[in-house]
DNA sequence: TTAAAATGATAGTATTACTATTACTTTTGC
DNA sequence: GCAAAAGTAATAGTAATACTATCATTTTAA
């Protein structure tokens, strides 16, 4: 990526951390080494004593930043979706075709992730890991309404729209623009998890990337 | 559905359960109670002294059934992909042409779920709002591989597959059936859910079913 | 340089997710 | 109809989790 860009910062609805991680060393060190450890324990396994010992800090200091490792997890897949959003917005703000630019937007929410230098405390091949793994534990719970109220998922609801938009100028007739674009998104996650754990139920592997299957269903589906 | 259906079991990989709770009364309740206090509590505030303490039995007596919650998930969510794949199989059986062989299935797999009295103690409408909520927990976790070859996703797979070769035998040029049977059983659950907390992002709704959604997706992908 | 903000150290609590043991009750096989 | 076996209940105990609270120390910024 360009080195223009290595000022951004995604920006993160502020109620769902109690501090900005950003915001000073222990908290950036907090964002880099839990994404780190929920890789590597999963995130059900992951808890905040583990990070405190990790970055020998304490746990108490850990929630100072965060309510609880629910809020860490909505923080860092936020986090996520904003740099998609970005990168779809960088990828496609200069394309005219509108299909071309639909296929662009898959290309990049439903490829394989590959390191953005852009960021320094953040893995991003780590992060998307964890966003395919554990993503869906963030909204599957029973205070979802409420948090969605609270705008915890407009960052991903907002790129789940851009793509339907991006749908809607291609073919405007097509009746399930909205639920193609939430198809796109989640289904690409489900697509990268199959691949790795269950590969007869999906034709992708190292090859045939999740993008490809996308590409094909909207070339085939919208009447272009 | 028909009374000569009465009889009918749902077998389950018997290393999912420690003892069978089909064979014994306390067995039937802990299923039937447990249905009904997941939905209740969601399936991470829920705990086997909660349900012990509802059937008015003990915690260790549960424990002699299932190992641990987890387990129990994994139970009750293979009994709804079993008790899905035998509602697809009566629907289908006699059906020769390909396309409404196809449909049939996905009407079954991405409607909403009904009551259904051959299985007097398991609740299928509660049932399926926990597969809803649910089911992805029960693979996402670092434990996936070895239970995915201990056989504890087989009767889901083996779904997936029987719509797979539906899929082909419509079409058996179109290049990804495995992963579009996927994508229909997975994210016909997903657009329920969405349906129920993120209205924006889909077009289903009260009237629209997924399974609308799903069969406009198959007549217009797949070259009939 | 001083006060305020941030972090660390330590302790404590209720709950969870179990395991273990013993006793009691029900079923069944002879 | 009775004994053995199988099933269930009662009780206790443990390590870990998910916090909260308090106070001391260090860092930073006006």
């Amino acid at each position: 990526m360009d080195a223009i860009l290595k000022n951004l910062k995604i920006t993160i609805n502020e109620s769902i951390f109690l501090k900005d991680p950003e915001s000073s060393d222990l908290g950036r060190r907090i964002v880099k080494y839990g994404i780190i450890l929920i890789n590597e324990l999963g995130f059900d396994d992951f808890t905040f004593k583990k990070l405190a010992a990790h970055i020998e800090s304490t746990e108490s200091s850990i929630y100072r930043y965060f309510e609880n490792k629910h809020k860490f997890l909505i923080y860092l897949t936020s986090w996520y979706w904003g740099w998609k959003e970005y990168q779809l917005v960088f990828a496609t703000t200069n394309i005219t075709d509108p299909v071309e630019k639909l296929l662009t937007a898959i290309e990049v929410t439903a490829r394989e992730v590959e390191e953005d230098l852009s960021f320094n405390h953040i893995n991003e091949v780590l992060l998307n890991k964890i966003v395919i793994n554990e993503y869906s534990k963030s909204y599957l719970t029973k205070g979802v309404d409420d948090e969605n109220k609270e705008g915890y998922f407009a960052i991903y609801k907002r790129l789940s729209n851009r793509i339907k938009e991006m749908i809607i100028d291609v073919d405007s007739t097509y009746p399930y623009p909205a639920s193609l674009a939430s198809t796109i998104l989640a289904d690409a996650l489900h697509h990268h998890f199959l691949k790795n754990h269950f590969a007869s139920l999906t034709e992708c592997d190292e090859e045939t990337s999740p993008s490809h299957y996308f590409k094909h269903l909207i070339l085939n589906l919208l009447k272009l």
